[in-house]
DNA sequence: AACCATTCAGGTACCATGTACGCAAATGGA
DNA sequence: TCCATTTGCGTACATGGTACCTGAATGGTT
């Protein structure tokens, strides 16, 4: 009776398991080495480039050796996601002041989407709970304690901030991957793909707001971080008009 | 010297061409036909059973024979975007009521979403520009012109909502089409396979807001269409409170 | 009417993917 | 020394995108 229904539950469910000492093969690689090369592959090369084969392939094994500590390849995703995550540092608790709690929060999310590309992607397309997302999550409710908000609130506005990091994040992401996909550099993508039916559709004149969107807007020309930094001010700004301890300011 | 470079440009800039009365062969399909029959089946058995064979089958011929009419399966992902979006029923301009246009635009959106669950994904995934995309785009900027706000502000408001409705419908979705890959029904899989985990985190105890947001949260047993509609109205209100002319109310 | 450049249909083929299966090698307890 | 157990990993299969090629259909030209 070996673990039989190995996918019937989530994988923080199944442990390694390599730390009895029965008999048997020792084991000569683990979860997190496994997990440590996908993600290296991932950020070099897209993450459809971290196929079984290459991953074994950079740890000097056969992909059928994965499938010793990896039940199977989505699994393999949702370990990344959280090795990702694990790099994100946070104060051990809230300091009391929100706003600026929320602004580190969202800057180290969005550096760590940035150092791994596939990182966001990946977090929204598959609801996924790792111990880091946890941790991470828990600073993120912690940081509107003591509010006087109740816990649907809480949640509700830590949803709102996430959805734009993410957001934003993956916005920064998008034009950089999809050149990546189309083998392009950003640069001439954005020219000599993109920019011919942008520029057909602004001289159609068919579309009037979104044509001023694209010829007259001042924060296009912004660099990314800095239109990172206004987008979420805004949305703190949004979040403190909803607060009602805040309001009569 | 046959149309040499096909890939050098978005697929907005290769129409079907099918419209010259040269000689040769009749054109047995269309690409709106094959972008109809992809969309049928990843409504029915998700976007990753829509290939190129399966596809092909539908239509009674060979896979190579949709390569006539698509360049590249990705750029089949982009007119299954585009012929989703055009179910997109909307007026034909911004009624003056700035959140009731809003309201009925992220409504028609989730009501998209819900019925093509692969759309939200592809369309957070890759930076498409169709020209139904264009023209949902330029009602929602249209909604929040003549308030006296410049076209920074419009685009940001515009792209606070969408994250929003963008999340919220893939957060909706996100369990179902888990659940479906894992071949689990929903109810079965957030029991069963998600469940313990999330029992065993509870009662650790190690993150006791999230244990609220857990076990006392009111909204949680709330219809999703309630739920959206909720947080609808919370991004409606933080952005009224950051629209000028209407904060002195 | 005969011819032909052009276009479409779609079979075959190639390579890459996830992973089921099976067997040999290693390991520590009896 | 044996043996149940566990790991390492080669083989094999089904399935994917798509390059290439042949043959059939078509309408203009001679």
């Amino acid at each position: 009776m070996c673990m039989a229904d190995e996918r019937a539950t989530s994988i923080w469910m199944q442990p390694e398991g390599h730390e009895r000492s029965g008999p048997g093969r020792r084991p000569g690689y683990s979860r997190e080495q496994i997990t440590r090369a996908a993600v290296q592959i991932a950020d070099a090369e897209g993450v459809e480039a971290a196929t079984m084969r290459r991953i074994a392939g950079e740890l000097g094994t056969g992909a059928m050796s994965l499938y010793r500590y990896v039940p199977r390849r989505d699994d393999l995703f949702d370990l990344m996601i959280d090795l990702a995550m694990s790099e994100i540092e946070l104060p051990d608790g809230p300091s009391g002041d929100w706003r600026s709690d929320l602004t580190l929060l969202a800057r180290q999310i969005r550096a760590t989407g940035l150092r791994h590309p596939w990182l966001i992607a990946l977090l929204t397309s598959r609801p996924t709970l790792g111990p880091n997302l946890l941790r991470v999550h828990e600073f993120a409710l912690g940081a509107f304690d003591g509010l006087g908000l109740d816990i649907d609130d809480i949640t509700g506005f830590v949803g709102m901030l996430n959805d734009y990091v993410h957001s934003a994040v993956r916005r920064e992401i998008g034009w950089l991957e999809e050149a990546r996909r189309t083998g392009l550099d950003p640069e001439r993508w954005k020219r000599d793909y993109m920019g011919p039916y942008v520029r057909q559709v602004v001289e159609s004149g068919a579309f009037p707001l979104f044509n001023r969107s694209v010829l007259d807007s001042r924060t296009a020309h912004l660099a990314t971080e800095e239109r990172f930094r206004h987008g979420l001010d805004r949305i703190l700004d949004a979040i403190a008009a909803l607060i009602p301890s805040l309001c009569p300011r």
